[in-house]
DNA sequence: ATGCGCATAAGACCAAAGTCCAATTGCCAA
DNA sequence: TTGGCAATTGGACTTTGGTCTTATGCGCAT
């Protein structure tokens, strides 16, 4: 699985810091795409790979954090590095606690920059990788008839398949057949899988007992 | 169970703004201690219920950020509201970095800081639940003979109790008896449950499987 | 030395879970 | 309409888990 590269995405309405930019990060063996505007960039297509997104704060239109807030709101966790020329400490208190992973003044130190890239590379692939493993159980969940997702929570939360039937109304048979079904279906070897499969994807049937 | 009341610490070299701030938070119900130096904050003993600091970034010995770093380094999770007269870009982006709830330059808006109070307070309480939680759990497993623990471990990670014997090279109605031990000593109800502690105390005996 | 906690283990027994096979019903799609 | 699939259930049987009681050997503390 030779997953695509790291990419680096640069908006900022000035030419030649997007043309810097690109040659920085270059210069360090990344890819990099550079738009103009923050419309441009809302319109391509996704990036399969880690990626990070170096945005200037000050730009016509949408600005860099409009930008951050859209993202957001749009469910995309792309981690952003801000970069300003007249940046104050509201805007970037703004930037940071909306989760960018740097916010930083010009003219900056190159290195830093390189840094922040490489941290916010690395925090997005952790970011894809736990994503894609949600995914991958939501699958199977998804798999799931109905009524076998119910048994799902039940069996999760504790509860024996006697009692299962009684809240269902049906046999212990069915809830045995149902039960297997769904170890099946998850690719759990055990109960024990299973709960820690349901922790991840949030399932809790029952109370979840307090202290 | 009345715990405490919420107490807002403040750390302020200012004579005049440790008063105002101590006004501003008991004009709303707040209760507050005010220390004129870092290492005079340094030197108190604990507050049982929620708390947060409200922190000056500039005084003399030690500042604002050094105090946080400290506090974060000797494991204390209050949550910190930062406020400052000349405040810098970096500042606030390391303050922030360093989980801030809040970074205001004076002068600032009183309901701002108020309402960042609160949150942090809020923010504070949620994580005395989950520590408290983790801490009674954990204590649960501390009452566990070592060879239970080990039991334990091998008992979440989904494998039989004949396996488990053969494991460790006792017979099955040994585990059997363990098992129960632990089941009582752990509090869990079912092995739904103990695998549900055993995720939030962190403990994964077997190779967390992978997609 | 005497007792206690821990780990060990056996027997007896029951409850629960898992498996294999077989069969019925109801609904949706070809 | 007819086939297929989900949901349902039963029977028979095995494996596993859980409980209770009882008992032994060991090391540590009083």
């Amino acid at each position: 699985m030779t997953d695509s590269e790291a990419l680096v995405f640069v908006v900022d309405d000035d030419d030649s810091v997007r043309k810097a930019l690109a040659r920085l990060m270059r210069s360090v063996g990344l890819h990099v795409e550079t738009f103009r505007s923050a419309g441009e960039f809302l319109g391509r297509e996704p990036h399969p790979g880690p990626a990070c997104l170096i945005l200037d704060v000050r730009m016509p239109d949408l600005s860099g954090l409009d930008l951050q807030k859209e993202l957001a709101a749009s469910g995309t966790t792309l981690p952003v590095i801000f970069i300003t020329g007249h940046g104050t400490v509201p805007m970037s208190v703004q930037a940071m606690k909306a989760g960018a992973v740097e916010f930083l003044e010009k003219p900056f130190d190159d290195q830093t920059l390189i840094d922040a890239v490489h941290e916010a590379l690395k925090k997005d692939q952790q970011a894809r990788l736990k994503k894609a493993e949600l995914r991958e159980i939501h699958e199977r969940v998804c798999s799931l008839t109905p009524r076998e997702r119910e048994i799902f929570g039940l069996v999760v939360s504790g509860k024996l398949n006697k009692q299962i039937a009684f809240e269902l109304g049906t046999s212990e048979k069915t809830v045995k057949a149902q039960r297997s079904q769904i170890m099946k279906k998850m690719r759990a070897d055990s109960l024990a899988d299973l709960v820690r499969l349901a922790v991840k994807v949030g399932i809790t049937t029952s109370v979840d007992q307090a202290s």
